[in-house]
DNA sequence: ATGAAAGCGCTAACAC
DNA sequence: GTGTTAGCGCTTTCAT
């Protein structure tokens, strides 16, 4: 249990300077084929692994990106997660993971760590508003963050997101085509991007069609809201044939009361929900959804970061395109 | 944009030598009132933030584990991260997550970044069999990490793995209580430990109960392995009544083969899990279950790793309990 | 192509 | 209580 053998080690034994060696290691030299093989012995032989902290101290860089979440038991997070893990692993860097639980004080918290150069920068998904613009405030003030599927208003940074709106508009259509002409929403918290421009793209659609929007219910991204809200949508009839659900969390809620009343989904009432990170096609029957390519949102975060760190200029928000997964919950009327 | 301060700055303002604003900072120093008051007003007019790395480099340690799963993407291990983080956390210690996708080589690469003391210690979780034992040999020469939910056989450190054999036991026992004389049992590899187990205190169980196994079909924890098992097990025609399901993933698998092929689970065939990690109770019927408590898992996890990283001796491997949740999957014969 | 030397920012003996 | 002095192990000018 000696003391783990340091680049200067590796230098003597291969009868050069640690500049060298490092200089080798990095790659920042071409070395003769002589010399490069009794560094390599040396390595092998003393066993040498570099200190990265060592390394990041003078590089005054980690080569390690934090990802904060609200919470990663969610499924549509824990997607998010693989994703951006498989893309920042691939660009060899490291991933720290933050979950918020939604916490403000948390998120701040994290956002400090950044400052501290904990990391070179910071993938940042919320899923609530930013009340007093703190939050705003103190990613404004650092570099290298961006804003991943949620907006937080007020941020000036690059941002990434689902297109909402388009999904919206591709769940009224399909409802629509389906036949149905009183529909019902029941989404997520009023005050937050996603949930308005699910709202909005789902009624823009619906201009003219023929048919309404006779509820439209906001809440949380919860699965206490779907039940609460759909009950009350089931209580004061309506007449509301199909209801789009504005996540995977609501409509469960909405699924335990539509058990819980014996109401058979996909035909005495129609269910179309957005994300599609659960396993939707087990249920009975199979959910009609719009899928959110998590791989996708992901992919581009730590793309969009990276080139942030590199000193490219901010690229703005850019929307990733959704996508109609049909399967059994909406009923074709006649 | 220049230089961000650093201790030696905030000692100046302060006139102090930076040791001292370490120490105090460290909390190893009762300072008078009046040093430390200075002490703070510098650190907040130049808007100090200590260097992690620094920090790292001199104490030889980073206050950072490692959680390495084989997918964040499943359910489970994303109950298991979302503890761990969480008990993590709690003790100031950050995570650095590291997804395998079960490749063999990315194992071996984490333990290894775990001896080049990027991380101080090391949350290792797999879901495959060591082949030819160079996982375990790879964690036996590192200190500090600790094996969870999986069995690394000849691997020689603390271990924290749910009671299997328990679990196994009780799925017999309730299906057995419920009336039920054939059943089948849909596992996992039989060559890992936790498959192994499971079946055991499943068939250890029923012995005497005058209820016994027709058909152990093992695979792997997927839902194709369900599906193709639970498929085999109804075509060859074997009056089983029961099927006890070794994971979710097997259970999704089995439950598309039932809906499509219009069995009803909890009237025609009743069906028990094993994890719980799912949103078992939206299924139609809900399905009963065996319940792992990742929570549980994840602190001891993280409770045993640090005792481990101060210098406890080797705790051996420690069981978590599970529990049976009863839904309504599971038909109660005459 | 290689080396010397000066940091990177912090902590930890060891003094006083 | 507080300061001095060495490092921690690597990278990186600046020389040669």
């Amino acid at each position: 249990m000696s003391k783990p053998p340091s680049l200067q080690h590796v230098a003597k034994a291969a009868g050069l300077s640690p500049a060298t060696v490092s200089r080798y290691l990095n790659g920042s030299l071409v070395l003769p084929k002589e010399t490069a093989a009794r560094i390599d012995a040396a390595i092998a032989a003393l066993n040498y692994r570099p200190n990265p902290h060592a390394r990041s101290l003078s590089r005054g860089k980690s080569d390690t990106i934090g990802l904060v979440i609200p919470d990663i038991a969610n499924p549509f997070f824990a997607r998010l997660a693989a994703a951006v893990e498989k893309y920042a692993d691939a660009a060899g860097i490291a991933l720290m993971l933050c979950s918020t639980l939604n916490r403000p004080e948390r998120e701040l918290d994290y956002v400090e760590r950044l400052r501290r150069n904990y990391v070179d920068g910071l993938l940042f998904t919320t899923n609530h508003q930013d009340e007093n613009g703190a939050l705003a405030a103190a990613i404004n003030a650092s570099a290298n963050i961006v804003v991943m599927d949620e907006d937080v208003d007020d941020a000036v940074v690059p941002k990434v997101f689902s297109d909402n709106i388009q999904g919206g508009a591709l769940a009224a259509r399909h409802l629509v085509e389906m036949g149905h002409r009183s529909l019902a929403h029941i989404g997520g918290p009023a005050d937050i991007m996603s949930a308005r421009e699910r709202a909005q793209g789902f009624s823009e659609a619906l201009a003219g069609s023929g048919a309404e929007i006779a509820a439209a219910l906001y809440g949380a991204y919860t699965a206490e809201h779907g039940q609460k809200a759909m009950e009350t949508l089931l209580d004061s009839d309506r007449g509301v044939t199909a209801v789009f659900a504005g996540s995977d969390e609501i409509l469960y809620g909405m699924m335990q009361v539509l058990r819980d009343r014996s109401i058979r989904v996909g035909e005495e009432m129609s269910v179309i929900t957005f994300d599609d990170a659960g396993r939707l096609e087990l249920f009975d029957p199979p959910i009609t959804a719009i899928r959110q390519s998590t791989d996708e949102i992901g992919r581009l975060g730590v793309e969009t970061l990276m080139r942030r760190m590199s000193g490219d200029a901010d690229l703005g928000t850019q929307r990733v395109p959704v996508e109609l997964i049909i399967r059994a919950s909406v009923k074709r009327l006649a």
